[in-house]
RNA sequence: GGCUCGGUAGCUCAGCGGUAGAGCAGGGGACUCAUAAGCCCUUGGUCGCAGGUUCAAAUCCUGCCCGAGUCACCA
C-alpha cells in the first residue's frame, strides 16, 4: 500500500579531515534534488551520514590521546554543522558506527559467506600502513609508497583474510553496463568503469585481519575492511534486515536507491563492487550513480599540502550559503571538474543575484508601494513571460543533476520580467493615468517573482523564504509545484512588505586575488 | 605506454552534418521604478593543427599537438 519514495543519498563523510567545499558541494546537490522531489512528487527520502572506521581514524585517535569511539564521537559535531550551516534537509544521518549498521554489516557479511561469495584466503603483499593499502610489486617507487604524499616504507604482510567472489559478477556487470548506458554518469565515468570490467575482475580482500577498529568479522578474527563496511550503509540506514518490522517496510518502500551521488574518485566502489555485493545479497542494484567533479582553487588541486581548501563554513558566512549553493551548481555544468575562485563566486553573486534577481525584487515591490497602495493588484494574463513548461523542464533538469540548465530556465524568467518593466514603463502609465495597463503589469511582476520564490526554493531556500515574505505571501514557498505554478494564483489586494535588498553589494573588496 | 574525456569569442560554456551561439567582461545609447541596477545596440572567433569523406564539417573518419583523468582494492 505503501508509495514508492525518492531515495537520494550523498557518500558518507570519511571524518579523518575537516570538511571542505566538496562535501558542501555533493550535498548541496543531493539538497536540491531531495527539496525538487518533495515538491512534484510527494516523497523524498535523502541520506547521509559518516564513515568512521578504518585505521587512519584509529591513529587519528591515538594521537588525540581517545578511545575511537570517543574520538569519533568528538567529530560528529562539526560535520552535522556543515548540513545546518548549509541549509541541509536530510532526513536520516548515518554513522558507521551506529549499532544499526553494524549489525546489517555483519548480517550482509554472513548471508554472504553462507553463499560462498565470501570465502577464506590469503593476503599477502607490500602494504603501506598509511594508506591501508596492498600494493603490487611492480607500483613500488625504490621498495616505497608510491603515493606522491605518503612515500613511507611499505613493509611485506600476509595474512588469513576473507575474500569477495567479485570475479563471479564480471559477466553480469557487464551485461548491465551494456544494458543501461545511462546507469552511471557522467558518460567518462562509465566509460572508464567499463573498460575495468572489460579487463576482468579479480576477487577483493574484505576484511582485515589485523585492525582492530572496525566491524568485527562475525565469528572470526579481524574486522570487515572500511570499504565494504561503507558501502553497506545505503541499505542498513534504511532498515535492511532489522528486527524492526515498520523498518523493513521502509526498506520495501525506498530501495532501490534511486540516486547516489558520489565523488569522481570514487565511481569504481560504487558502480562495480557495490551492484555485486547488492546482487550476493538478492537486491536490486540502484537505479542511478552520478558522480559530481572536483573543485580547484585558482586553478590548482585543492589539497591540505597546499593549505588552499576553501572552508566551506567561511565561504557561506562571507556570502550566505544561499550564494554559495547557487554558485556551485550555476557555475558548471555538474560531473565536470570546475573552478572555484573568489572572483567568480562574486561574479554571480553582483551579476546574477544582485542586479537581475535582488534587484528585481527591489524595484517591482517599491513600484507596488508607490502605484498600487503596497497592494498586489487584481490578477492579469501572462502575457508573453516564459512560463510555459518551466515547471516541467526544471522538474527534469534536477534529477538529473542538469542543475545549471534548470537555473539557466529559471533566469529566463527573471530576465523577461526586468525587460517587461523596461518595455511597459509603469512610471509613464502612471503619469498618463492608463490605471489599467498599470496594474496588469504589476501583477505580472509580483505573480512571476512568486514563480521564482517557488522554483528557487530548493536552491536558495533562505533567500527563497525572504522573497516570498516581501511579496507578503503566507506560509512559503515549498509548495506543491502542481499547485502553485500555475498562473493567476497571487491574491489580489496581498500586502507586501518590502525589507532590506536581498542580496546587498558586499562590503569589501575580493582579497587575496 | 594503453584507454577515456576535453581543446569553440578576453572568461565560463552551449551547439555535434546544412550560412558560427549564450552569459559574463569590453564599447556606445536611450531611460529612471530600482542595490549606478535594469533595458537597447555593439566590438570580438581561420570552432587545437593537418589531411580525408560529403553537394555541405565546429559537427563524421585518420594522424598529430596540448590539457585532464584513469590503468584494479588509492575513503
Amino acid at each position: 500500500m505503501s508509495q514508492r519514495a525518492f531515495y537520494v543519498t550523498t557518500p558518507i563523510y570519511y571524518v579523518s579531515g575537516n570538511p571542505h567545499i566538496g562535501h558542501a558541494y555533493t550535498t548541496v546537490a543531493a539538497d536540491v534534488m531531495a527539496r525538487t522531489t518533495r515538491c512534484t512528487h510527494e516523497t523524498a527520502h535523502f541520506l547521509t551520514g559518516t564513515d568512521e572506521h578504518g585505521q587512519k581514524i584509529a591513529e587519528n585517535a591515538r594521537n588525540a590521546g581517545l578511545e575511537p569511539q570517543a574520538f569519533v564521537d568528538s567529530l560528529i559535531p562539526r560535520w552535522k554543522s556543515l548540513l545546518d550551516a548549509y541549509q541541509i534537509t536530510n532526513d536520516d544521518f548515518i554513522r558507521t558506527t551506529d549499532e544499526r549498521h553494524e549489525r546489517g554489516v555483519q548480517r550482509a557479511f554472513e548471508i554472504l559467506r553462507e553463499r560462498g561469495d565470501i570465502y577464506p584466503g590469503k593476503y599477502e603483499g607490500w602494504y603501506c600502513t598509511n594508506d591501508e593499502t596492498f600494493w603490487p610489486e611492480s607500483k613500488l617507487i625504490d621498495g616505497r609508497c608510491p603515493n606522491p604524499e605518503c612515500r613511507r616504507e611499505v613493509k611485506w604482510l600476509s595474512e588469513q583474510d576473507w575474500f569477495f567472489r567479485l570475479s563471479a559478477y564480471n559477466e553480469r556487470l557487464l551485461a548491465h553496463f551494456k544494458a543501461h548506458p545511462q546507469w552511471v554518469r557522467p558518460q567518462r565515468v562509465y566509460n572508464e568503469m567499463l573498460a575495468i570490467l572489460e579487463s576482468g575482475l579479480e576477487d577483493i580482500s574484505i576484511t582485515r585481519a589485523t585492525l582492530s577498529w572496525g566491524i568485527p568479522v562475525p565469528g572470526g578474527e579481524g574486522v570487515i575492511y572500511v570499504w565494504f563496511d561503507a558501502l553497506l550503509n545505503y541499505i542498513t540506514a534504511i532498515g535492511w534486515e532489522s528486527p524492526d518490522t515498520a523498518q523493513r517496510a521502509l526498506f520495501e518502500r525506498l530501495w532501490p536507491a534511486n540516486v547516489h551521488l558520489i565523488g569522481k574518485e570514487i565511481a569504481r566502489f560504487h558502480t562495480i563492487i557495490w551492484p555485486a555485493v547488492l546482487w550476493g545479497l538478492g537486491l536490486a542494484e540502484p537505479t542511478s550513480v552520478i558522480a559530481n567533479g572536483w573543485l580547484t582553487f585558482n586553478d590548482e588541486k585543492m589539497s591540505k599540502s597546499k593549505g588552499n581548501v576553501v572552508d566551506p563554513f567561511e565561504i557561506a558566512q562571507r556570502f550566505t550559503s544561499d550564494a554559495v549553493r547557487y554558485f556551485l551548481l550555476r557555475e558548471a555544468p555538474f560531473g565536470q571538474d570546475f573552478n572555484f575562485s573568489e572572483e567568480a563566486v562574486v561574479r554571480r553573486y553582483q551579476a546574477d543575484l544582485g542586479n537581475d534577481l535582488g534587484n528585481l525584487l527591489n524595484r517591482t515591490l517599491t513600484m507596488v508601494e508607490k502605484y498600487c497602495d503596497g497592494r498586489v493588484p487584481a490578477p492579469a494574463d501572462a502575457a508573453n513571460l516564459p512560463i510555459a513548461g518551466l515547471a516541467g523542464r526544471v522538474a527534469a533538469s534536477v534529477p538529473a543533476c542538469n542543475f545549471r540548465d534548470a537555473l539557466e530556465d529559471i533566469w529566463q524568467l527573471v530576465t523577461a520580467l526586468n525587460k517587461m518593466i523596461d518595455e511597459s514603463k509603469p512610471w509613464e502609465l502612471k503619469k498618463r493615468g492608463e490605471t489599467a495597463a498599470l496594474n496588469a503589469c504589476m501583477y505580472r511582476l509580483c505573480e512571476g517573482l512568486r514563480w521564482l520564490a517557488v522554483l528557487l526554493h530548493p536552491f536558495m531556500p533562505a533567500k527563497s523564504q525572504e522573497m516570498w515574505r516581501q511579496l507578503g505571501f503566507a506560509q512559503t514557498p515549498a509548495q506543491p509545484w502542481a499547485d502553485a505554478l500555475r498562473w493567476g494564483v497571487a491574491a489580489e489586494g496581498t500586502h507586501v512588505s518590502k525589507g532590506a535588498p536581498l542580496f546587498p553589494h558586499l562590503e569589501t573588496a575580493v582579497e587575496g586575488a
